[in-house]
DNA sequence: TGCTATTGCTGAATCGATTTAGTGTGAGAC
DNA sequence: GTCTCACACTAAATCGATTCAGCAATAGCA
């Protein structure tokens, strides 16, 4: 048969006080609101004994406040926000804040329901890794004094806190990384996304390829979570097509596994003729053979960042809005040291 | 300045009727319960007009259902667990229903944390991958009459629905087909735990051994996120000193992980005169240099059962328990053929 | 006409906590 | 002896929905 759980009532009623007194003791209010401190030992001892565990539902309903956080993300699988979004949980943890992931797979419409369905469940605090065209939904939260901070992409429309990395420097120091190593000829492996840090991105590459007076060579991808094959399918031709190419630095670490994928299809040994760099590192690149060289963002100083401000922010509404831009640094690996075989 | 969400209580007052009314046409029911078209119309004209969302909070207060379900499993970023879990969110999605995701890591302490965070924020159903020890936890969660279906793993001492592989006949074959690819010396990577799973995959590799006549090797790593490195130590000292091993048969797919990066640190040329095989797939495994065979877990048939099995016992309480041992399939792949160039 | 049934709606209780506004008692001040 | 005030506690309102029980008006039937 089902127990029911106690509720405040039922303690009372044992114990013969009011409801009030039992709310005080149990959020340790005892002192402050004059309750005496045998009464206070003798409700903490009772609420020992049975294990009492509020309601949180109800305590949500009455304060209006949840001590849930949202962060949002691309996609929670990978690396890079699977990374983030641990470190956040972990200082969440410690404020006695919660925190829940869910991906966007930068879908406008499944960003707008996730945000919908938090925002009704009364959620503290956004963390969100703004999808195009989502603008009003976060105003929208604004509107409410809920807390947003935007992760990874600004939205310039928008006086939100951001916490992003400099992606123009990351990608002209990555290039310029394969250029010091020798590569001539490095192709930029991207995808079709009108978003800002992608053309931030593209900027930093074509500034280190002009600087040093090489070609460029560049090849959009469609972003399409289902249609992974097809895109490297694209990407295999594409290598196939540049045969004069001898280094390849891609956008996202996402773009890179699945090209070393292709790479590895066409030719198992390809891959060490190649010099390879990728934007945002991953586990996977220091177990891979050769290990695969990175950007790397900052994630332990990302993390500490925007819980700082999210803590402020639940703290004190009306604070001035923070806009972080934060410095990455390069992993340099094996895949883009200066190779001794020629293509 | 904040804007106020609109309550039921708003909504009639506005439109001069009851709450009792507005939330029967908000809930669908205004045909079962008798109020006239006409009325219907106006009162879901102004919803939509405002936009109303009702608080969600309050709701779940009243009818004790939040129509959230729990994933709870040992690393959501496992590609195993992550697979499954996005799954499940989508046919929960289907049907009315949201998914939080969170890890366990194993550690007692931090799943008890967990079942009790969200028993108490009423969520309606648990889908776990049981730690050792969470047997009191969970029952208390079933005392309740909160669905709860184990996965991966079961607890033989509890009656609760569970869903998991044949991890004997998997192992078995695993090594079977190393053995048939001409491998004579297979080393068997496991880890430190007593689970059930785990000593029914050492089982079956030991079985297939035996009947080969061959010898077992057998290297027991400890479980411990924090000290990867070290773990790592240990193998490559494992594999310098067993010099005759031809083939390694990794235990779980987040060890091959680690052992093919000892692997690589001993030598880049190794992981091509060693046959490996991987307890569970991972994407890594096909877009490695070679590719990993695996054997891999009927990913989407675990996610159909679970939740056909979990939406049944939301509906109906009281229902039987059911157990499911489903069958997985060897993914052969580069890493498990015969070589050529002997070590 | 008198009776019940149905239609179309509403008032108020309810879920389980928090919190405001008091209430009764006794000690001390004057 | 009255007044004030601190003390120790409580009654009741509240959050925003759902839902039980019931009411007035009309219809149906004998």
């Amino acid at each position: 048969m089902k127990k029911k759980r106690p509720s405040l009532k039922d303690i009372a009623e044992v114990l013969n006080v009011s409801t009030t007194t039992v709310s005080f003791v149990l959020n340790g209010k005892g002192e402050e609101k004059k309750i005496s401190k045998e009464l206070i030992a003798k409700v903490e001892a009772y609420l020992k004994e049975i294990n009492y565990k509020p309601n949180l539902v109800a305590r949500s309903l009455r304060t209006g406040s949840t001590r849930v956080l949202v962060f949002m993300v691309e996609d929670i699988s990978n690396h890079f926000f699977s990374k983030v979004g641990r470190l956040i949980e972990d200082i969440s943890y410690k404020n006695d804040y919660r925190v829940l992931f869910c991906s966007t797979e930068n879908d406008l419409k499944r960003t707008q329901d996730l945000i919908h369905l938090f925002h009704e469940r009364q959620v503290d605090g956004f963390i969100i890794v703004p999808p195009l065209g989502i603008e009003d939904d976060i105003k929208h939260l604004m509107d409410h004094e809920t807390p947003v901070i935007l992760f990874d992409r600004k939205i310039p429309s928008l006086n939100t806190d951001y916490v992003v990395i400099n992606n123009f420097e990351g990608a002209k120091t990555s290039t310029k990384h394969l250029i010091d190593s020798g590569y001539k000829n490095i192709a930029y492996i991207t995808v079709d996304l009108d978003q800002g840090q992608m053309q931030d991105r593209e900027a930093g590459y074509r500034a280190a390829i002009e600087e040093a007076g090489l070609k460029e060579t560049t090849l959009k991808l469609p972003f399409n979570t289902t249609a992974v094959t097809e895109s490297r399918e694209k990407l295999k031709n594409f290598i196939k097509e540049h045969s004069d190419i001898d280094a390849i630095f891609f956008a996202t670490n996402y773009l890179s596994q699945s090209g070393l994928k292709g790479i590895h299809q066409i030719d198992p040994n390809l891959i060490n003729k190649l010099g390879i760099i990728s934007f945002d590192d991953s586990g996977f690149f220091e177990m891979y053979s050769p290990t695969i060289s990175a950007f790397a963002q900052p994630i332990e100083e990302m993390a500490e960042q925007l819980m700082r401000i999210m803590l402020k922010k639940l703290k004190e509404k009306d604070t001035k809005p923070e806009y972080l831009t934060l410095k990455g640094t390069l992993v340099a690996r094996e895949s883009s040291q200066p190779k001794t075989t020629k293509l």
